[in-house]
DNA sequence: AATCTTGTGCTACTTTTACAGCACAATGCT
DNA sequence: AGCATTGTGCTGTAAAAGTAGCACAAGATT
């Protein structure tokens, strides 16, 4: 396990985000309740809140008020082709004892030299 | 252009580190000076300072008192095949018009699965 | 209908982070 | 030697984010 535990709202964002997106979870299926990931994750209830929030905001997920936060039907997972690169520059870094964070930076500044 | 101006430490952090690790920043090259960068992205000379001993602390500059700060020697550059699968996940994610912010979220999804 | 579940929305407080601005020490340059 | 450059370290202040705890509304469950 290289994940840090997310300790803000943004990372929670980024982690369902990234679930949802890669497809780890799927169409329809249901998140942990808000006060659940505030506890799995030690943070105020108004932190996990406010990163669910911002997913409804990009049309992620689904909230229906006492039956639970669930993934929004379609147009959630990514292509695979991303998912697979994805998946394949893990691996070479990993190989290479290259850190995530490493990583990540690396992939902001090759893809600020492709932008459109 | 995709890349937000960087306004945290953190983030700045992350520019340099990013432009290094992919070669954009050779070695030995100079860095702007800390208030040269605090102007560059509006952010307190602190800020900027902090983000220079953060990067010093890693290894990846070097800082010499009145003659600026340069990339260390040796050891900065990632390997190529890291490079290389980086390019070819922001080009397909940008063909199928994933945001840097998705891709980097799915990236750490994936990592979470193949790590060690 | 009564009750439990769940997301939302407060309030007041604490912690973290950034800000502005300056002074200092080390070093390069002339 | 004298001056400019540059990273560092301070002060106090302000803004942003998180915390704890609770109350409420909408809806599900029994």
């Amino acid at each position: 396990m290289t994940g840090t535990t997310p300790s803000s709202a943004d990372e929670i964002d980024a982690l369902f985000r990234g679930a949802i997106r890669s497809g780890q979870l799927g169409d329809g299926e249901r998140l942990p309740t808000v006060r659940q990931t505030a506890r799995d994750f030690s943070v105020a209830q108004a932190t996990a809140a406010k990163a669910y929030k911002s997913l409804e905001r990009d049309g992620l997920i689904v909230t229906r008020t006492a039956a639970g936060t669930r993934v929004a039907p379609g147009a959630s997972r990514a292509p695979q082709a991303v998912i697979e690169h994805a998946r394949a520059l893990a691996e070479a870094s990993e190989g290479a004892l290259v850190t995530l964070e490493d990583t990540i930076a690396i992939l902001r500044a090759v893809w600020r030299t492709e932008a459109t």
